[in-house]
DNA sequence: CTACGACGTAACGGTTGCGTTCCGCCGCAT
DNA sequence: ATGCGGCGGAACGCAACCGTTACGTCGTAG
């Protein structure tokens, strides 16, 4: 019975205002203003600040990822990275997650939240290239998926998200360059 | 004439408070009650929860971090991971640091303060550990110092602060060997 | 001994947000 | 036509903080 557009824009909202002021600055109010809505409609969905961002996020992050399949593993790697990239770009992205990075090192259910989301994309992501490149004799047999995923996405988050610091193409091309050449070289076995 | 212990008090107070509530949720009466200190005596000293952060977290960051020079590039290579690591779990570390990088996303003057001295370690111990190793044979002329301190602080900073798990020192040895092999690879040139 | 100034405490008026409640409106199903 | 229920709006009492002020204490310098 509850209305659908309604739902939408306060889930829109909350995105923005966890973009705009972070989950600690988040309120009900703010977001019941920005959403054009009265705080009513919001604790008839939820009955929490937290639960809804939970929800919320959940919903979001929770969208299936396509995982590369070029046929070869440079081309995966290269394709990977510019979507990681162009992810962590992305401005609500980009303030969003590490905002609750941050607050799920205080709160133990955004963290859990956090967590089985980004595992489940990280660990299905890593494990399905790694083990396709490992098929193809691309990479050596035994090489990790999560060390891997760690030297794909680390630096790529640290530039982006961490440093902020632009990412060139030709950046882009170097790094997976040295990614690629250090699971070659079996380091990650 | 400001009483020294009644400031270091605050600071510690304020370390401590970043470190539960973040910096949005800070108050400048929890830091009061903290460090038992009246809020006059906070506000004798800064006039702002800003000028406060700011002022504190500039001189606890600037302190020196030793560049490690062990003689070659590879234990030079495993030492500063361990020391990187090792100061990303502890705990004050872990909290404040991912939280004033997120609120670096929306307040430009804590970018442009954790920029100022994130930029400073970052290039003072890329550009000497990778001039060191050049100036040894130990990496290939053109090595670019930005990129490998993004392959190397990148994927620690990736497991331990955002994926929150655990660095055993095996790990520690392959990534610091994955890593020492993308950039032996002249990849970063 | 006196004066100064930093200190803690307490209170100020004002703002913001919480979670709840009541109202009147309106769409929709019966 | 009637009634149910979600809707926005407004207000509630309560709590936390803001930044400021007044007051009384205490250590120290002169």
């Amino acid at each position: 019975m509850l209305r659908n557009d309604i739902t939408v824009a306060i889930r829109n909202a909350v995105m923005s205002e966890l973009a705009e002021v972070g989950y600690g600055r988040l309120s009900i109010e703010a977001v019941a203003r920005r959403a054009g809505v009265g705080k009513t409609a919001i604790y008839r969905r939820w009955s929490n600040k937290l639960e809804m961002v939970l929800e919320i996020i959940t919903d979001v992050a929770g969208r299936k990822v396509p995982v590369p399949d070029t046929g070869s593993f440079a081309s995966d790697l290269d394709l990977l990275m510019m979507i990681v990239s162009r992810a962590l770009q992305h401005r609500v992205a980009s303030q969003i997650i590490p905002d609750l990075m941050a607050e799920a090192a205080r709160n133990p259910q955004i963290a859990e939240t956090l967590q089985r989301v980004l595992r489940l994309h990280q660990q299905s992501v890593g494990e399905k290239l790694v083990g396709q490149a490992i098929a193809r004799g691309e990479l050596p047999e035994g090489t990790d998926p999560d060390v891997a995923v760690d030297l794909i996405l680390g630096p790529l988050y640290w530039r982006l998200a961490v440093a902020r610091q632009p990412v060139s193409d030709d950046y882009l091309e170097k790094m997976a360059a040295a990614v690629l050449g250090s699971l070659r070289g079996g380091a990650a076995t």
